[in-house]
DNA sequence: TGCTAAATCTCGAAC
DNA sequence: GTTCGAGGTTTAGCA
């Protein structure tokens, strides 16, 4: 065992099991992020059934307690407990086991190590702000500031109104008075979108008598779409993401750099 | 730096530029999994756009190209790349620089660390096969080998069958000689459900010209979708994924202990 | 707490 | 490779 108290970073190699079960109970007590390197299998009850053998993983434990099992391969854990969820440590026979639950959904799974060849127990100070920027609802707001990204004339009455089959994205009257819905999607839109924009539109014309204008703002609209779209009395416009963005960044006051050219391995 | 040859395990405390770039090189040249633990900051660019400051993070690199950065809370990785990409590193004055993308679609994640306060590279053995049980395909599989669980004189003729919307769950005709199409659901079955179904059973009236029953197999159906239902002529039938579990069970020949009822954390 | 819609969704299978 | 459907989806935003 080694400790490092300048970075507060505990590191057990190849502990014994008590030793590593004093550092999980005392790591989780502290608020660390606990990390473990070995030999486990997993069981998993609730939502669904899983089984997994043994095998030499990379298991996370966070201080609020999520629980994530990495295999060597893959972007998803192979198993997992989500934020909120009860650890508890104990020994059985030569093994360690973890146990990590919650009550709703009711769920639990179980880690069952015979070996474990890391330990680290940390406390982590990250208090960064993280941003994504160009989704969905930023496409609404630029064009609710700068409504000519989606027709010259077009004026916004409103935004996420509610009705009864869900959430419109853009209620507005166009140059010549129509009233018109917009569904906006982020990139292509499908059939499903097509159909949403249809139940809106039928939801508003039973509100009011007038006819309706339905319009999917996209990227771009999936083949075999254009009949059904036609057929509904619906409308199709490109949306150009980069446009919004830069309107965006305008409103925002912040700079803006595409650099779109340059951008891949560049090693 | 700690050399365990026996578990093949490295272990580097704050390493220097030189030995943590050496160390990265060389894992992931060796088909190693890499751990990091430090402070960095990180910024995406591709489908989206993203920024994170600077925070004490952990870090996975997969041998398969996976990447990982997880914040100390919270299930999801804050940034990532999926398996098959490119890694890249480098030094860039006093920093560290992990750049890993791909061409299609086109996205890069950069990380830039000002320190590492753990690197940890260990190949890691799992053949262990993942079962998963008790998902939509086991319900069907389990209708397949027990169709009275369905409906008493109930008979499958195929399961998985394309028409033009996407793929019907079960097909079969009812003790009354009718074609019956299924459409299972393990949870709630929604509006969405409803509407799929509907489709379905509409793509194949195109191909026959006799009546075609429809019905929604699920654990239970939404608030509010009753009412679409019956305007269809669709039906709702309780699915029992208890029931199905067992006689997959049986079929399978596997014990089973349902024990549903000392689950949770006994501890 | 519960529901609805989006996601850099991921993952796997079929075409 | 692309597309489509499912997921222990997870996550964020509201009623």
């Amino acid at each position: 065992m080694r400790l490092y108290p300048d970075l507060g970073l505990k590191v057990f190699q190849a502990p014994s099991i008590g030793v590593a079960l004093e550092a999980l109970k005392e790591g989780f007590r502290k608020g660390e992020l606990t990390i473990i390197i070995g030999r486990l299998s997993v069981d998993y009850h609730g939502r669904a059934r899983s089984k997994l053998g043994f095998g030499e993983r990379v298991v996370i434990l966070k201080p609020d307690g999520a629980l994530l099992v990495h295999r060597p391969h893959g972007h998803s854990p192979v198993n997992w407990q989500p934020p909120g969820s009860i650890f508890d440590f104990k020994r059985l026979g030569e093994k360690i086991v973890i146990n990590a639950g919650r009550s709703n959904p009711l769920e639990k799974v179980t880690l069952t190590f015979d070996r474990i060849d890391l330990l680290v127990s940390s406390r982590l100070r990250d208090d960064a702000e993280f941003s994504l920027y160009v989704d969905e609802h930023d496409i609404r707001d630029a064009l609710v500031s700068e409504p000519e990204l989606f027709e010259e004339g077009f004026h916004v009455v409103t935004k996420e109104k509610r009705v009864p089959s869900g959430f419109v994205d853009l209620i507005g009257v166009d140059r010549e008075g129509r009233f018109t819905v917009i569904e906006i999607k982020k990139g292509l839109a499908g059939r499903d979108s097509v159909i949403q924009l249809k139940r809106y539109i039928d939801g508003l014309k039973g509100e009011g008598g007038a006819a309706v204008r339905g319009v999917i703002l996209a990227s771009g609209l999936a083949r075999g779409c254009q009949g059904l779209l036609e057929s509904l009395g619906l409308e199709f416009k490109r949306v150009d993401p980069r446009r919004c963005y830069e309107a965006l960044m305008k409103r925002r006051g912040g700079g803006l750099q595409l650099e779109l050219s340059r951008w891949f391995i560049s090693s």
